[in-house]
DNA sequence: ACAATTTATCTCAGCGCTAACATATTTCTC
DNA sequence: GAGAAATATGTTAGCGCTGAGATAAATTGT
């Protein structure tokens, strides 16, 4: 019983264990023929070196904390998509919690994560609760704050500007002639990234001296089918409208449901616009017109970034992975 | 610098280290009194305990080791949700790997997670390289295989029968009068769990004395795209089909789309019906036809039996999270 | 060929915690 | 109120590895 330890595999290739650590770690100058002389131990051991002991003697551990809010669509698992793209070949591991876009959650998972010394931490967004600022400002920590980049980051931030995509669809709006727009949207008392994009449409419209001619409310996270509800309570108002933003793509698609089912001719009756630019809107009968957030890339590039250097920069880093109208047919 | 360690609180508190570990452990009797000058000094110092060296001395981590063939589509994310649920409330964290459904990715990947000591490995599927058998094979490691019930499990495996639900559909759709099926699907050299649906599919269909009246298969992963074309290649060869099965629900959700833009009419020129039981489905204009898997709780089932007893079944243990079939509309 | 480098390896203390056991303190029993 | 039993706390020896510095071996320059 027991796995192999370096002293075994010291004793095995007569060396010190000290080299037998180098020659695992890569580190410091070894002759070739130590080298594979180690190896041929490692090897008929099956040693696997012991990362608690690694980590306990040099203080730090290959550890990437990362705070996701949800993994109930596919948007936070596109980015940790790219988190693990980012960290496949190296060795560190990614050690992931779900806050459910509650700052209190994210401060008991961040206590926990913490006990593991990790080399940094990825969260979303700025919003914490102060005793989470406290332990991510620790100079030692990197951290990374995801998805937005409206806002002071501690260390790094990587994403887009909610509100420059709001405004962005407001533009494309206006310039196709929209003029009666609606807005469909679900609760952002927790998606705060949602709301600064509503308020970005809303600046939008405003420089073109106009504001939105309706809004509908799910109250709740977005899905296809509140989408499609809010849709339907929205119509049912008899307002006239020509174009509606939805707060983010499942929404949309399910507004589009609605269209289909009821036969509003898309975008000739009515305009529809997402956010988030996912594979689903693609394959519509009539491909969605929406917003690329590059999640992939916000997951990958944070990771990259952090790995780069073990310090913090001296100025806190702003990386805008950007976004993309896509045209699509609804709008 | 350096964070304050269990030293520095017994110190404070006036006790010594032991006393303070099984206060912050909660494990061992301890006078009331004691508890709440220790938590004071806790508080007071902000200590929080070093799990490395926690893992290096009691030789086991409270990591969870998770390798998932894919984050792509949300069956593995909604997977991780319920093994996060499980894991809510306990000192353990999920530590997650993604092979990209490939087996030395696998191997790779669990020899590097074993390095933590974790107390157990969840990892979907009977495939597993020799290596990574004999790995896992470690009386001492809990091991849990996700999503497939057909095999044998190592340790304990949680998921439903792919066969039977392939077999469930085809007598569902013998019994509502369809004879001339066809199958549409995606690359199932990585997906064994399709192929094992598709057999179970045909074996349905055998025992009724039928067979595939065509079939279809898209070369790459599945996507809502990928079966929005495959469908279209099946119809176009013109043989007469009057039900399609997919191979799953994204596939199933293109086919309807594909419906939906050439006027086809469901059900009754042509039934779908697809597998999984996301929520775009029921979304959509009629409801999609399709088999429910509880992928959550395929999750949340296996945290807990793990965790429930340190060691071994006797027996390998198998627990069947079933399925349901979603009547829908469209078959 | 001898010192000055460079390269390769070793020695050893200690990271922060836990397990096992020893010891002290309190509570009970008759 | 003495001894047994239960409860509470202390002592000590590592867990397996890494970092710093010491030492040895090979290479270079002159």
């Amino acid at each position: 019983m027991g796995n192999p330890t370096l002293t075994d595999v010291a004793r095995l290739a007569g060396v010190s264990e000290n080299t037998v650590s180098r020659v695992v770690r890569d580190k410091g100058p070894i002759a070739e023929k130590t080298r594979r002389r180690v190896m041929d131990a490692i090897e008929q051991l099956g040693y696997v070196p012991n990362r608690a002991a690694g980590s306990l003697a040099s203080a730090s551990s290959p550890i990437i904390a990362v705070l996701l809010p949800s993994l109930s669509n596919i948007v936070f698992p596109d980015v940790l998509r790219g988190i693990h793209a980012g960290l496949a070949g190296t060795a560190y591991q990614a050690m992931v919690g779900v806050t459910d876009y509650d700052p209190e959650k994210e401060q008991a998972l961040l206590a926990s994560l913490l006990a593991w010394r990790p080399a940094a931490v990825i969260t979303t967004g700025f919003d914490h609760t102060p005793e989470s600022r406290k332990m991510l400002m620790d100079d030692r920590l990197r951290v990374a704050e995801l998805m937005d980049i409206d806002g002071q980051p501690i260390d790094i931030a990587v994403g887009l500007s909610h509100h420059g995509a709001g405004r962005a669809t407001a533009r494309h709006l206006l310039a196709r002639g929209y003029r009666r727009i609606a807005y469909v949207g679900h609760d952002w008392s927790t998606d705060r990234r949602a709301r600064r994009r509503y308020e970005g449409i809303v600046a939008g419209l405003s420089e073109a001296g106009l504001s939105l001619t309706a809004k509908c409310r799910h109250d709740g996270p977005s899905s296809t089918l509140a989408g499609r509800r809010a849709l339907a309570r929205l119509l049912s108002d008899n307002i006239a409208v020509d174009a509606v933003i939805f707060s983010n793509d499942d929404m949309a698609v399910g507004g589009a449901m609605h269209c289909l089912a009821e036969g509003i001719r898309v975008p000739e009756r009515l305009a529809l616009f997402g956010f988030n630019g996912l594979e689903i809107g693609e394959a519509l009968p009539q491909p969605l017109s929406t917003i690329r957030s590059n999640r992939f890339l916000i997951g990958r590039k944070a990771v990259e970034t952090l790995l780069e250097t073990r310090k913090r920069p001296d100025e806190p880093l702003i990386i805008d992975t950007g976004f993309d109208i896509v045209e699509g047919a609804t709008a």
